[in-house]
DNA sequence: TAAAAAAGTAGATCTGTTGCACCTTTAGAG
DNA sequence: CTCTAAAGGTGCAACAGATCTACTTTTTTA
C-alpha cells in the first residue's frame, strides 16, 4: 500500500466519481433520515444540510422529494422485456410474465429490504410515485408483447394486455396475500371471467 | 314580484345557501380562469381574488388546487354499481359494466363538456387526480361483483376484475380511439389472452 | 336575547421547487 | 503545460401550494 500505485484503467474520469459521491451521499442521508423519523417529517433542508450541499445542489441531482428514495435499479424495464423475449421455448408470454411478477413479489426476505419496503408502503406519496414509475413501462411492454405474438400493431388487445400485467402489482400490493392476487389476476388474464365458473 | 312572499319550505337554511354560494362562486372563478389561461399558469391566490375570498377560505371549501376543477359529480359511485344491480336479468356482469364504460367515453359530445375535458386531458396533474378519485370506487365495485356473482368474499379474482374494470378508463383516455380500446379490453377480461387465437 | 357554532379574514409561515449570479474544479485543446 | 470552456456547486431570494393563528362577523338556537 505504498504511495505510489499504477493508475489502473480508471471506469470514468474525478468529475464524474466526485458527482457521483455527492448524488450518493445526498441519497444515503435522504434515506437514513426518512428511515428514522418518516418521510414527511424530514424536510428538503435538512437532507441538503445532513449531506451538505446546498437544496439547489440537491434538485440538480433528484429531480424531486420522492426521487430520493429510489435511487437504484435502473434497468427493471431491460429485465422485464427479456422474461417476455427469453423466456423457454415451451413457455407462453404470460406464464413468463406470472412468473416475473411473482418473483418481484418476493423480494421482502431481507430486514434492510423489508423496512425499505415498509417505507414506501407506509407514504402514499412514495406508493404513488414508484406506481406511476413502473408503469411507464407500459409503452416497451405492449410492444414486447406485440412482437412476441404476431399480433398486428393497431390491435389494441396487447396494449390492455401490458397494462393489466403492470396493474398487477398495485394488487399485490394492496392485498394482505400478494402472491395470491397475483396468481388470480393472471388466471383472470389467461382463462377470462367468463371461465372462473360463475358464469354471471 | 311583491315585497311579501310566503315563506316556502327551504331545503337549507340562510347560512348552507351562502356557503354553496362562496362554494360555486370559488369554483366559476376558478374553472374560468383555467379555461382562459390554462391550469399551471393560474395561482391559487389570483383564484381567490376573482371569486373575492381569502386563500384560506378557499382551502376550507377544497383540499386542494386540482380539487377545484371536480365540482361536480357526486355519485358516479352509485351508478357505477346500479349498473352492476340494476342490470338486466339476462345481462352478464361483464356486459353490463361493458355498456357502462362504453357510454362513459361518448360524452364528448356537447361543446363545453369538451373544452372541459381539454383541459383535464392536457395537465398532467389533473389527469391523475381524476383518475385517483376514480379508482377509490375500487373496493365498492369489488363488493359489487362479489355479491352479484356468488363468488366467496376471500376470492380475490372480483377485486382484480374490478381494479382492471376500472383500470379500463385508462386505456380509453390514452387511445386515440377509446370506443375500440374499451371493447377490446372488456374482450381480454370476458374471454381472456388464450382464447385470442395467438396461442403464444 | 344571550351564547354557541359556523364562516370568513388577514397575514404570517412552512415546504417543495426554481432562478439567478457567482465561484471553483476539471477536462481537453492547443 | 497552460489556458479556457464547461460542469458542478453555492448562497440566497423568490414562488406556489398549503396550513396555522388569532380575530371578526353572521347565523342559529336555547
Amino acid at each position: 500500500m505504498g504511495a505510489t500505485q499504477i493508475r489502473e484503467p480508471q471506469t470514468q474520469g474525478r468529475r464524474e466519481r466526485k458527482k457521483a459521491a455527492t448524488r450518493k451521499a445526498i441519497a444515503d442521508a435522504a434515506l437514513r433520515l426518512f428511515l428514522e423519523r418518516g418521510y414527511d417529517n424530514v424536510g428538503i433542508r435538512e437532507i441538503a444540510d445532513a449531506a451538505d450541499v446546498s437544496t439547489a445542489t440537491l434538485f440538480k441531482h433528484f429531480p424531486s422529494k420522492e426521487a430520493l428514495v429510489f435511487d437504484m435499479d435502473t434497468d427493471r424495464e431491460a429485465s422485464l422485456l427479456d422474461a417476455v423475449h427469453k423466456r423457454p421455448k415451451e413457455q407462453s408470454i404470460l406464464a413468463a410474465l406470472r412468473d416475473y411478477m411473482l418473483a418481484r413479489a418476493n423480494i421482502s426476505q431481507d430486514a434492510e429490504m423489508a423496512q425499505f419496503l415498509e417505507l414506501i408502503r407506509s407514504t402514499p406519496a412514495l406508493s404513488e410515485y414508484a406506481h406511476r414509475m413502473w408503469m411507464r413501462h407500459e409503452g416497451a411492454l405492449t410492444q414486447a408483447i406485440t412482437e412476441a405474438s404476431g399480433t398486428p400493431p393497431e390491435d389494441p388487445t396487447c396494449g390492455a394486455l401490458a397494462h393489466f400485467v403492470l396493474e398487477t402489482a398495485a394488487l399485490a400490493r394492496a392485498s394482505g396475500d400478494p402472491r395470491t392476487a397475483v396468481e388470480s389476476a393472471f388466471d383472470l388474464l389467461e382463462h377470462g371471467w367468463n371461465a372462473t365458473g360463475s358464469g354471471v
